[in-house]
DNA sequence: TCTGGGGTCCTAGGACCC
DNA sequence: TCTGGGGTCCTAGGACCC
């Protein structure tokens, strides 16, 4: 989907379209106040009204920024300080998630009614599977790829870009390449020309880190890459990143389109306003931990989850993170359960640096249905075995 | 450039078991 | 006495993704 949280909250604020919005940071805005002031309609809020990027004032990072706003330099996972430095009159709204699991949801629905071997990949992503689909190899796809557009569209209001390829590594490179409201279909005989020389760092699965270990070597492109023999690739990154760098250089991927998944984890966690002393806060702090155990509990509840790995995640002030864990021998998805062991986690960590985030994690889930089987499972493992 | 929140997967060492 | 080989699980950290 296309700059999809901002392009989401234009849906509610058209007065907003052509301007430069960011989504990201502050509280959310007296809505009601402001429509009663203006007559009665969110369209009706004037434009003046919306609180600009200048005045900001605290932490936190932009989540999606609309293409005027990206013509500044502007883009997600920037700090909000240097955003307003590039772009102080940009318009800032708060992100309101419930919304954009809305339009997701939506989304999805019209992509599943047309070609039902979908892969979510996050609110705003998905895999699709074409090969079984009627009229799925018309035009090497193109044809599906704009009724899919022309249905998402006509139904939300929203536009995404498509990338059709023979596997999931090329269909996201493709993807890119004509955004907004784009599509490209990339055959396996245009991976010279398309996909060789683009930064390797547009590979999926090539971060920071890796891509400046290639750069150090230096290897900028995919070509570059494509050309390092694959044993020269596994000396200098191992035997498994170093054989996938290979395959991805030569656009080999044969991962299907997985329909469906269990969550492995799910947490919870929080960045102060201001950094917090385990000891001169500790009240404060006490009080986010066991409201972060509550919501993690009411997000496995509501989910139907239970698991018996709980930990914690700190991040300091200098932004260094520690990790503790604890595997417990039942399932649980009790608040209380979760924040006792928790608890002990965070006695193992020395807690002499203020804190900035603290997070709770419940792992080793397993659906609440399969928990009495597992158990019976766990007790009786040893006299199974003798059999 | 003072840098969110929710995830997945991988690695590597150690405990423990047969 | 100084010594095996295979396997699983747990823990901590880290890379990466949306």
């Amino acid at each position: 989907m296309d700059a999809f949280y901002a392009s989401v909250e234009l849906l509610r604020y058209p007065q907003l379209k052509g301007l430069p919005v960011i989504i990201g940071g502050g509280r959310r805005r007296e809505d009601d106040a402001l429509v009663a002031k203006y007559g009665g309609r969110l369209s009706d809020i004037p434009v003046e009204a919306f609180p600009l990027l200048r005045d900001y004032v605290g932490r936190g990072v932009i989540t999606t920024a609309t293409y005027p706003a990206r013509q500044f330099g502007v883009g997600s996972a920037m700090g909000m300080m240097k955003a307003a430095r590039l772009c102080p009159q940009a318009i800032m709204l708060p992100v309101d998630f419930a919304e954009y699991r809305r339009f997701s949801r939506q989304f999805k629905d019209i992509i599943l009614s047309i070609a039902p071997r979908m892969q979510d990949r996050g609110v705003d992503e998905v895999y699709i599977d074409f090969s079984d689909v009627p009229g799925g190899q018309r035009e090497g796809g193109r044809t599906l790829a704009r009724l899919l557009q022309k249905s998402i569209f006509e139904a939300t209001g929203l536009t995404c870009s498509i990338g059709v390829a023979p596997n999931k590594l090329i269909a996201k490179m493709a993807s890119e390449f004509n955004k907004p409201n784009g599509i490209s279909v990339v055959h396996e005989g245009d991976l010279e020309s398309l996909i060789w020389p683009l930064a390797c760092r547009k590979i999926n699965g090539v971060g920071p880190k890796a891509d400046a270990k290639l750069q150090l070597h230096g290897i900028e492109t995919i070509g570059q890459l494509a050309a390092r023999p694959r044993d020269w690739l596994i000396a200098n990154f191992g035997r498994s990143y170093g054989a996938w760098l290979h395959d991805a250089a030569w656009g080999r991927d044969d991962r299907p389109v997985e329909t469906e998944s269990e969550p492995v984890s799910m947490s919870r966690e929080t960045t102060f306003d201001r950094d917090l002393h385990a000891v001169h806060d500790r009240a404060e702090l006490g009080r986010i931990f066991t409201e972060l155990c509550v919501q993690v509990a009411g997000d496995l509840r509501r989910k139907g989850y239970a698991g018996r790995t709980i930990g914690i995640k700190l991040r300091f002030d200098d932004f260094k993170i520690a990790t503790r864990d604890q595997t417990i021998d039942f399932y649980t998805q009790d608040a209380a359960e979760i924040r006792r062991h928790a608890g002990l986690c965070l006695k193992r960590v020395p807690l002499q640096r203020r804190l900035r985030l603290l997070g709770v994690r419940v792992g080793n889930l397993l659906p609440e249905g399969e928990v009495e089987q597992a158990m019976a499972e766990m007790r009786g493992g040893e006299s199974a075995s003798l059999f």
